[in-house]
DNA sequence: GGAGAGTCATGCCCGAAAAGCATCGCTGCG
DNA sequence: CGCAGCGATGCTTTTCGGGCATGACTCTCC
């Protein structure tokens, strides 16, 4: 049995005439009588009565046809569906984001790609700057919208940078710094600092180390896991924390923050990819709309 | 595309292997080859990753071995839904029935049947006798459980008697002819009838002319809806039925039961059908059931 | 590094089967 | 009774799936 016999069976049950269903089947008549009869004979089943003037279902027939068409619906939607995946309208994402630095790109390009493409779904997960890594390595994650990860970190990834971002001082509102417009290195020496842990963000406190190149090394108050917990302790007054600009806009005003003045470092945003494990179609059409949206916020 | 195509690509799939899949599907290997490739062809995408040691899935291609695969099985499961019709395994079965007088058979009857063949469902009508010979005339019930309509009644119809089943005359307890061990059929005309409606009981009225040919008419007292209503009537005095026997296994100890003496009417209880109007497989299967308990019964 | 085994693809031919054409038989209608 | 409409049948043509031989490639093993 071949799908020809169900699609020749679908229209002459529709028609009830072999001649008419023939002929909007593009084929001669006698080509469906036979291939229908085949079909019936195949089944062991009569599935239609012929008269004289046209024919009619018998009651297995009635139910062969509906079963043939949900058949032939159901070869229909398979191929389209194969053929979404592959233009990338079609599965599932697994995205790994670091949610304070993607702040403003991250929402619009969900927003946008989830109109565009609602057939694919995206699962974010919110993990540190090492568990992103990680992810994307053992193949658990296709795409992860992170901070620039530094070479030891780096191994079997691409990274697309999107943005660059200073760091600036985060520190309470009545806290000493807060009261200049404007902070230099050597005067963070002075408090107490506020970092994310270091088995979860590796690549942070390297920055941590550049920043403070040359110079005696900070005190640490205290290691925290999340920005959340960061930014209680900062507003507490147990220190001050070094963090991405962007991260402002999380925050709001339950801190102040003010930008460094004699150094160079930014965080750079962006896409990462393991090098080997392909990222699907759906992912890379992801990526445009992350790349959009990111070009938006520059401006 | 065939399902050809798809058991095929379903095969190498699972074997990851041209040569093997080839060779379980008994073709040669380039045939294979071939309609894969012809699909791959239609369908726009690839599915497969050739290499010198096997073959791998694509994304694409795991989706789409999936789908078919499903679709294959549903093919399957069609033709099979189909045979099961036609050997009467399957479908659904519209049973109108009259309640007292099948009582020791359908059950039975039924119990067997839903046993031995599930995938019937079997819908039962609980229906006075005009209402079950309507129901098959118009075609909503292909069977009827019932007492032998009339010759008026039964136009169209073939009735197939399986039980001959007497009445008997019912009365309270505590009623006059109670008193008897048996009774004459002019004894019955010193108490008021309690009948069924003339309305949906038009061959139990003939029934009761019959009963009553060459005597005066009896009174009647009140035309019930139901057997139990007129049980309640009857046990409120309010007079005497005549019903068949069957009918003292439903009701029970609240009526006392009389044979009746000088009297040959019976009540024939079997199967009616439409003359036109097809009995399904299983609608015949399930008259294969009802006869054998039928039997069963009789003894 | 070369031989060999295993893999899938390609070229060519054959045969089965689907399609086309002409025609038949049947039935209902005018 | 003849004609129109329908599906089936007989025969021919065409298409295409399948088989065989072989090629191209790569990995393994000696």
């Amino acid at each position: 049995m071949e799908l020809r016999h169900l699609r020749y069976f679908v229209r002459v049950a529709e028609d009830l005439n072999f001649t008419k269903a023939a002929a909007a089947l593009r084929v001669a008549q006698p080509a469906l009588s036979r291939q229908v009869q085949d079909l019936e004979d195949e089944i062991g089943v009569d599935l239609l009565l012929r008269g004289p003037r046209g024919v009619t279902l018998t009651a297995e027939g009635k139910l062969f046809a509906a079963e043939a068409k949900q058949i032939l619906a159901n070869t229909d939607a398979a191929v389209e569906n194969v053929r979404a995946l592959a233009r990338g309208e079609y599965g599932t994402l697994q995205v790994g984001y670091a949610p304070s630095p993607t702040v403003d790109m991250l929402p619009p390009a969900l927003a946008a790609f989830r109109k565009a493409v609602p057939r694919v779904t995206v699962n974010l997960h919110d993990l540190a700057g090492d568990e992103i890594t990680a992810g994307l390595r053992r193949g658990e994650l296709e795409l992860g919208l992170m901070v620039r990860p530094l070479k030891a970190n780096a191994e079997g990834l691409t990274f697309e940078p999107l943005l660059r971002v200073p760091l600036v001082v985060a520190c309470a509102p009545n806290h000493p710094l807060a009261k200049l417009p404007r902070v230099k290195v050597h005067q963070l020496l002075d408090h107490p600092l506020v970092v994310f842990r270091r088995d979860d963000y590796s690549d942070y406190h390297h920055m941590l180390n550049e920043v403070f190149l040359g110079q005696s090394p900070p005190r640490i108050a205290v290691e925290c896991d999340s920005m959340s917990s960061l930014v209680t302790e900062v507003a507490g007054g147990r220190g001050i924390a070094l963090v991405s600009r962007l991260a402002e806009r999380v925050i709001g005003a339950r801190l102040a923050f003010r930008s460094i003045q004699d150094t160079e470092v930014f965080q750079e945003v962006g896409l990462g990819r393991a090098l080997k494990g392909d990222v699907t179609p759906a992912g890379e059409n992801f990526c445009d709309y992350v790349r959009h949206a990111a070009k938006k916020v520059k401006r």
